[in-house]
RNA sequence: GGGCGUAUAACUCAGCGGUAGAGUGCUACCUUCACACGGUAGAAGUCCCAGGUUCGAAUCCUGGUACGCCCA
């Protein structure tokens, strides 16, 4: 036998598990198997990172759910992969390049790719072990990388295929630049921060001269710097401090150029001066009013984001250092009116926080209107559902005023865009392969496009492409759509939408039918965690602290819906706790059990055994559903107080001497509640559960079962669940009385140890007599209806009954008398609005029966306590 | 500017039409033969504010206030 030590070593039990689990082949899924079928796909992780807290929550949720559709019989295909991470990864591996003192383009580009190859090997392994460490019961045989060769197949596909449709094209447009990483982004890539700047107010000549007095115009910008590229200055059409003008020459004031008053509703007549300058090469608005307006473009900025040749005398500055020349060269020549502060929205990227410059460039783009139609009928229609579901609202929102996908990013890492552009006559072929020669003028000079498609452009058709898509594979046919998928909402846009966009595109059918957003973990006092801040805690380190089933539970524990998690030490301490509370009770049997005591043997059940099983019954039917509505944190907290209060505290303590003394027949009983138990909370908790289930039942198990727990079924089925018999009522009044007994030694200052004898009025109680004595440490009980009162007796007053204990030297007959006339006032206080609701006529009518025969209930319960109390003082 | 969410015990949060719960912390006691990562008893809350609906509101509705997030 396994001998358990006294605390649960789970450093020891996590290391152990996993490679077992995964030698046994438990978690793999098998497409002959005529079970059901129940899948999901791994969000995957970014090679670039280690596992932070979101991803052990979002991979400990639905690992819940792998494990219990396992128990329940299905075959789980739970299928992981990595993601490349486009500009991450590039960003990463060319600062370690920096650091060695070369660059990526003195490397060239194969050997670049070369190294982020590399890379990815080795960070890859790494987040693979981590995903391990944390218990995700995986079908690592099925492991995906977004650039496998087969998916690139299926993202060449995709290409090729929306081109020939027109839903991909290719065109200049005014997109968002990030001039650190030297590529375009998607709108969603962008971020808005506020940033403390300034507006400053710069006079624009007239041509003409003055007109009414009035000898120049003032425009108001927060960009001083791209004026070199004005075209013309902008104020509303309505805005009548201006309408005179409109069409008016100015001379500007730095390039001498002479452009119009134009009017655009775009202007905003409040802000600044009412007139704004238009520099449609570098705004987004002004780059449609240039449109609206046929307005010309310069270009003053460029890729490097410096000043081009069309800047003149400050081409080659930064921009940033740009402006300061031109702020000052305006205040010499009398241009500038004055400076104000101005809090204004700066674009950022998300990636590298670089000032991002909206530049005119020549990109590929996607047309998703269409599919984002599409995809918000199957949620209307509930084809796909959402948890929690107010995310829908902001689904609704985004999809519909969807704008067009910019796909193609000036990135190396990432699947290369099958374009090849012919040399000589200039045609543009969109391929699956690379031609050979063009079909136009036969040359062989062909170039494919040197740019790669946005990360998200291959993670748009995870489900299905891991699946083998486009292929018919026996597992596409199996296991898509999914049933589930477990994400967080801050992807909802970047990967959820796209997802269902591309799934109804190219399979016509919904990727997955359930999509669960899982919350966002904050640290203790709910602030975001950041490496800035200094609050991340580490999973990997809390894994090594507390163990990786209390951090699972705390998670799982946590996840309310809707709400955040605020993850706290004090939790996972007592997540710790609850585990070894477990284990020592497991510990508790063990050390009971003869050899003989087996799950072949049929327990005996008495009251406290019924009570236990009902319990049980209870609380595995409610976690059941539960989970099948993702209320994980319900679910958590249901079996947490079945083990401790209703199996240890309750159930332990009346079976001890069952347990210690009883046959063999009697410990069976307990040794089934305890499998019952463990396979609930396997699930949640898989190692201190397993670890357990080896130490105390491998040895004892049915013939035919599994020796892994990870492969024994739920136990909401349980032949045992189903027996009934016995008293319900028994054990709470038991419970009842056994508290009134402790608190009546505290209330008089008698050591809770010290033996006394106790009387007690509910007769029915009697068969309890020795776990009585042994739990509130009684001397004696003596059941009997009589009356209790003595002159040596203190007495107290519980539901249905009075119990009294011998107190001979000890009792105060006044402090006896004040806590009685104490608690008739209590109860007198609880029962004034019973009462009062009771004789309320229009509650007695209108209330539905139940809910007046439940307060009739209480108020009866309450006034026999009364009549005991009034009885015991008279 | 628009949208979403949250306000409940000292802290972190459940509950979301029948009259308030958990974990942690706090107070007192207990090293009792599974567990001090334990046990027993106890104190602790105008359920953000103001209206409304209802026999009845922490819970539903309306309007505030505060905080957080997303989009522009």
């Amino acid at each position: 036998m396994i001998e358990m030590d006294k605390a649960f070593d789970f450093k020891t039990a996590q290391s152990r598990w996993y490679a077992t689990w995964e030698a046994a082949g438990t978690f793999r899924a098998d497409p002959k198997s005529p079970k059901q079928p129940f899948s999901m796909s791994l969000p995957p992780p970014n090679i670039t990172g280690n596992l932070h807290m979101g991803h052990a929550l979002a991979y400990s949720l639905p690992d819940v759910l792998a494990r219990l559709k396992r128990a329940q019989g299905f075959d789980v295909a739970w299928i992981p992969g990595v993601d490349h991470a486009g500009i991450a990864t590039q960003i990463i591996v060319e600062r370690k390049l920096k650091e060695e003192g070369t660059d990526r383009h003195q490397l060239g580009r194969d050997k670049f790719l070369e190294r982020i190859w590399a890379w990815k090997e080795q960070n890859q392994l790494d987040i693979e072990n981590q995903l391990r460490r944390l218990g995700a019961s995986l079908d690592w045989s099925r492991k995906r990388f977004t650039m496998d060769p087969d998916l690139n197949r299926a993202v060449r596909k995709v290409f090729v295929e929306a081109y020939a449709q027109g839903r991909i094209y290719r065109g200049p447009r005014m997109i968002q630049w990030d001039p650190v990483s030297r590529t375009a982004l998607s709108d969603l890539e962008v971020k808005h921060v506020e940033r403390q700047g300034k507006l400053w107010h710069l006079r624009y000549p007239l041509a003409d001269g003055a007109i009414n007095g009035v000898g120049d115009i003032v425009v108001a910008t927060t960009r001083p710097e791209t004026m070199l590229g004005d075209t013309a200055v902008a104020v509303h059409p309505d805005d009548e401090r201006y309408t005179h003008l409109i069409g008016k020459l100015m001379n500007h004031p730095l390039t001498g150029r002479q452009i119009p008053l134009v009017a655009d509703g775009f202007v905003d007549p409040a802000f600044g001066t009412g007139c704004v300058k238009l520099t449609p090469a570098h705004d987004p608005n002004d780059h449609a009013a240039g449109l609206r307006l046929n307005l010309p473009s310069i270009t003053v900025i460029g890729f490097d984001a410096k000043m081009t040749a069309e800047a003149g005398a400050y081409a080659g500055l930064d921009r940033f250092e740009c402006r300061k020349k031109i702020v000052a060269d305006l205040d010499a020549g009398g241009f500038l009116v004055k400076i104000e502060d101005h809090t204004s929205q700066v674009a950022v990227s998300d990636r590298t926080n670089a000032v991002l410059e909206p530049l005119v460039s020549e990109q590929w783009f996607m047309n998703v209107k269409d599919a984002a139609q599409q995809a918000l009928q199957v949620v209307r229609e509930g084809r796909i559902t959402f948890t929690p579901q107010h995310h829908v609202a902001v689904w609704e929102h985004w999809l519909n005023n969807i704008q067009d996908w910019c796909i193609s990013r000036q990135l190396v890492w990432g699947h290369r865009i099958p374009a090849w552009t012919c040399g000589d006559c200039g045609h543009l072929h969109v391929e699956l392969e690379a031609p050979i020669k063009c079909a136009e003028c036969n040359s062989t000079k062909l170039e494919q496009d040197p740019d790669t498609l946005d990360t998200w452009f291959s993670s748009a058709l995870w489900p299905f492409s891991i699946l083998g898509w486009p292929d018919e594979t026996t597992d596409l046919k199996r296991y898509y759509p999914n049933d589930v998928m477990c994400t967080s909402y801050d992807i909802i846009f970047f990967w959820v939408a796209r997802m269902v966009m591309s799934g109804l595109t190219w399979t016509d059918q919904v990727p997955f039918k359930q999509v669960y957003f899982n919350s966002l973990v904050r640290d203790e006092s709910g602030a975001k965690m950041s490496k800035s801040k200094g609050n991340v805690i580490d999973p990997l380190e809390v894994m090594d602290e507390f163990g990786t089933d209390a951090l699972r539970f705390t998670l799982i524990s946590m996840s309310a819906p809707g709400t955040d998690i605020a993850l706290s030490r004090t939790k996972l301490e007592s997540s710790r706790n609850f585990c070894n509370k477990l284990w020592n009770a497991a510990r508790f049997v063990q050390i009971n059990l003869t050899d003989e005591v087996t799950l072949n043997v049929e327990p005996e059940l008495g009251e406290a055994e019924f009570w236990m099983i009902g319990r049980m019954r209870d609380v595995i039917q409610k976690v059941t559903a539960a989970l099948d509505e993702f209320r994980f944190h319900e679910a958590a907290d249901l079996l947490y107080h079945l083990v401790w209060d209703d199996f240890c505290a309750t159930y332990i303590e009346l079976a001890k001497v069952n347990l210690t003394h009883g046959t063999p027949a009697q410990k069976a009983a307990i040794l089934h509640f305890l499998d019952i138990l463990l396979r609930a909370l396997h699930p949640m908790v898989p190692f201190v559960t397993e670890e357990i289930h080896e130490a105390v039942l491998s040895d004892r198990l049915a013939p035919g079962e599994s020796k892994l727990l990870a492969e024994r079924g739920w136990p909401l089925d349980h032949p045992v669940l189903a027996k009934q018999g016995g008293d319900a009522s028994l054990i709470p009044r038991l419970q009842d009385i056994l508290s009134a007994f402790l608190r009546l030694k505290a209330e008089n200052g008698v050591d809770p140890a010290k033996r006394v004898a106790a009387a007690c009025t509910i007769i029915e109680l009697a068969p309890f007599a020795e776990a009585l004595k042994a739990i509130a440490r009684l001397e004696s009980v003596d059941f009997t209806r009589g009356d209790l009162a003595s002159p040596t007796r203190v007495v107290g007053v519980v539901s249905g009954g009075t119990i009294a204990l011998e107190l001979a030297g000890l009792k105060d007959p006044v402090a006896e008398k004040a806590k009685l006339e104490k608690e008739r006032e209590k109860l007198l206080k609880e029962l004034e609005p019973l009462r009062a609701r009771l004789a309320d006529e229009s509650f007695v009518t209108k209330a539905p029966e139940a809910a007046v025969a439940k307060l009739r209930g209480q108020a009866e319960e309450k006034e026999a306590r009364l009549d005991q109390i009034l009885a015991l003082l008279r």
